[in-house]
DNA sequence: AATAGGAGCGTAAACGTTTACAGACATTGA
DNA sequence: TCAATGTCTGTAAACGTTTACGCTCCTATT
C-alpha cells in the first residue's frame, strides 16, 4: 500500500539499509545518496511505519494517560498539559477513563502495556494499588497525578491536598464558622482522605470536635453533591458551611442549597477545591482552592521523558502548593 | 525482559507457532498442549506485544480522536463516548487536542498515520479539508463528527446545525425579538458557519433583514463571547437577544449582559448551543440546543468499527436531530 | 610505493508476532 | 494390509524497521 523503505532503496538503486540511514540523518552517507533518498521519499509520499520501528527500538514514542473521569473539568485541563508537552516532544498520548473504577483502571493498565507504550501517567481511581505497583515492578515508569506512590520507577506530582483542605476550612472558620459539613467525594481515593484529612486537622486545631452527622461521602460529581447536601441541611443543627471535596461536588451543594430556599453564602457558605473553570462564573463565583493544572500536566510529561532518558531510579515527589480563591460563596 | 512467545515454547517444549495458536484459540491445537501453554503463559506473566502483532496483521486495535478543544466540555463528553466503546471492543484511543488550528490538526494525522491506527474520529478544526481528504485517498477510514466530508473512506455523524440554530433563533423571534445578534465562534469552521446560515435562514423566514453590527465572530470560549458581547451591547440599537454559537461562547456573553448591568433575560435574552452540562445549573439556565454527545461520540466509534469490518464504501451521512431546552435565559 | 585510516555502502540479523505449508502420526475404511 | 483421511505440530517466511559488522574504495601519510 503506502511505499517502505525497501521500495526507496529499489528506486534509489541503494540497500534498504542505506535508505534508513539517510531518513535518519545519519554521518555515515554521502550527501549525495542522503539527497537522491530525501527526495525520493518526498516524491513518493513515504511515512515510516512507527509499529516497526518500534518493535526494534522498543521505543513507541507514545505515552498512557489513565484518568478517573475525564467529564470532571479539572482533568481536561490536566489533558491538555499532557498532551501539548507530548506533542512538542513527538510523543501520542492514549486517553483512558476509568469512571472511577479500580477494575477498569487495572484492564487500561493492561492494555497499554500490551501497546508498549514508553510510560504512564494515570490519576488514581482509588487507594487499590497494587496493580500499579505491579506495572512499576515490571519496569515500566510512572508519574502519579494526585495520588502518591513510591517506588524508583515512578515520580508523584501531587498538590497538598492535606494543606489545601485546612486553608479552606480556616478560611470558613476565620469567617466566623463553627458548624461546618464536609461533602466528600468517591470513597477510598487518596484526593478524598487527605482533604477530609485537612477538614479535620482544621477544626481539631481550632479546638472543634468532629460532627459525624456533618459529613458525607459522594461521589465527585454534581449529582452526588446535590443529594447529600439536601440531608445535611435537613438536620436539625444544619451547618451553617460547607468544605466540598472538590468543585463538581460544591455545584451540586450551590444546587442544594438554593433548592431548599437557602441563601449564600449568608445561610450557608461554600467552599471547592480545584479551581475549575465554571468556577469563576459570575453567576457561580464559587470560593475554591486552586491547583494548576495546565502546568501539572506539562510538568507529568516531562518528569516521564526524563525518567525515560537518565534511567537512574527517580522516586521523586513534587508537592505543589495550593492557593485559596475567595470569591462570592464564602 | 517480559517473556516472549518462544520462553513459553521453551518451556513447554513445542514450538513457538504452537504457542501462537494454542493462545489465539486456534482450533487445531490439542487440549492437553493448549492448557500447558496457557498454564505456563499465566504463570511466566506473559504480556503479548501488540506491537508486533499488529505489524504482521496489520491491526492494531488503536483510533485517533483527533479533537479542536478537549477544555470545551462538549468535546469530553464525546470523548467519554468514544472512549467507552473503543475499550469495550479492546480499542485504545489516542487523543489529540488541535487548538482550533489547522496545522496542528494535520501535524496530529501525520503522527497517527505513522503509529497505524486503525482510523479516526475527528471533529474538524476548519473548513480547510485538504489534508483529511488525503488520508482518506491514502485509505485511512475515518469519521467526523459536526463536518461533512463525502468520501468513501468515511461517515459523518453531524447534528443538523442549521437546523438547530433556526429552532434558537425562531425561539427567539417567537418570544417577540426582532433585534436578534449572533456572537459566532472560531471562523471557517463548519459548525460555525452552518450555525449562521441558520440564524439567517429564521430572520429571513420572518421577514427580518440581516443586521451585520449585530454579528460578530468569537473563538468559540469564553473569553470571545465576553469580549464581542460588550461591543454589541454598546450599539445605539443594542440587540435585544443574542444567539452564541456554541454553550461556551453564551456563558461569555451572559457575563457581559450581566457586566453591563442589564438583565437576563428581560433586558436581552440569550441561547446557546450544545447544551453542556453546566447549562443546566440552577444560576446559569441556559437556553440552549442540545446534541446528544456521548450517544455521537458511541456512535462514531461503532461506525468506524463497522467500516473497518465490513470494509465495502460507507460514504454515509448520520444527521441526528437538535432539540431545543429552554430554560431561563430567553 | 606501501599502508593505514576513513568514508560510504551492503549483508544479515534482530525485534515478537502470525500464518501458509508441509510433515508426522494415528485412525478409519476397504 | 494398504491407502486415505484427519489431527496435531513444526518450519519458515513475512511484517517494516534499525543496526552491528564487514567489505570496498579512496585519500593521506610515511
Amino acid at each position: 500500500m503506502s511505499p517502505t523503505i525497501k521500495d526507496i532503496a529499489l528506486r534509489a538503486g541503494v540497500s534498504y539499509a542505506t535508505v534508513s540511514r539517510a531518513l535518519n540523518n545519519h554521518p555515515e552517507v554521502s550527501k549525495a545518496t542522503r539527497e537522491k533518498v530525501l527526495h525520493l521519499a518526498k516524491e513518493m509520499g513515504y511515512r515510516p511505519n512507527a509499529i516497526a520501528r518500534g518493535l526494534v527500538t522498543k521505543e513507541t514514542r507514545t505515552i498512557g494517560l489513565v484518568l478517573p473521569d475525564i467529564t470532571n473539568p479539572f482533568f481536561p485541563e490536566v489533558a491538555r498539559g499532557v498532551e501539548e508537552a507530548a506533542s512538542e516532544s513527538g510523543y501520542s498520548v492514549f486517553l483512558c477513563n476509568t469512571d472511577w473504577s479500580s477494575e477498569r483502571e487495572e484492564e487500561h493498565l493492561h492494555a497499554l502495556m500490551q501497546k508498549q507504550v514508553d510510560g504512564f501517567i494515570v490519576a488514581p481511581s482509588s487507594d487499590q494499588l497494587t496493580h500499579l505497583l505491579k506495572i512499576l515492578d515490571a519496569g515500566c515508569k510512572a508519574v502519579f497525578i494526585s495520588g502518591v506512590i513510591s517506588h524508583p520507577n515512578s515520580v508523584s506530582i501531587i498538590i497538598d491536598n492535606v494543606r489545601g483542605a485546612q486553608m479552606a476550612v480556616e478560611h470558613l472558620l476565620k469567617k466566623g464558622h463553627r458548624q461546618i459539613g464536609f461533602v466528600g467525594g468517591v470513597q477510598d481515593v487518596a484526593t478524598n482522605n487527605e482533604r477530609f484529612l485537612g477538614y479535620r486537622k482544621a477544626l481539631e486545631s481550632w479546638g472543634i470536635g468532629l460532627e459525624w452527622d456533618c459529613i458525607r461521602k459522594g461521589d465527585f460529581r454534581r449529582e452526588g453533591g446535590l443529594a447529600v447536601t439536601k440531608e445535611l441541611l435537613r438536620l436539625e443543627e444544619r451547618p451553617t458551611a460547607i468544605f466540598a471535596a472538590n468543585d463538581l461536588t460544591a455545584l451540586g451543594v450551590l444546587q442544594a442549597v438554593k433548592e431548599e430556599g437557602l441563601a449564600i453564602p449568608q445561610d450557608v457558605a461554600v467552599v471547592g477545591f480545584d479551581d475549575i473553570q465554571f468556577a469563576s462564573l459570575p453567576e457561580i463565583e464559587l470560593t475554591t482552592i486552586a491547583q494548576p493544572k495546565f502546568q501539572m500536566g506539562r510538568l507529568a510529561f516531562q518528569k516521564l521523558l526524563q525518567m525515560n532518558k537518565e534511567d537512574g531510579p527517580a522516586k521523586e515527589r513534587i508537592i505543589l502548593r495550593p492557593k485559596l480563591v475567595v470569591r462570592k460563596t464564602s
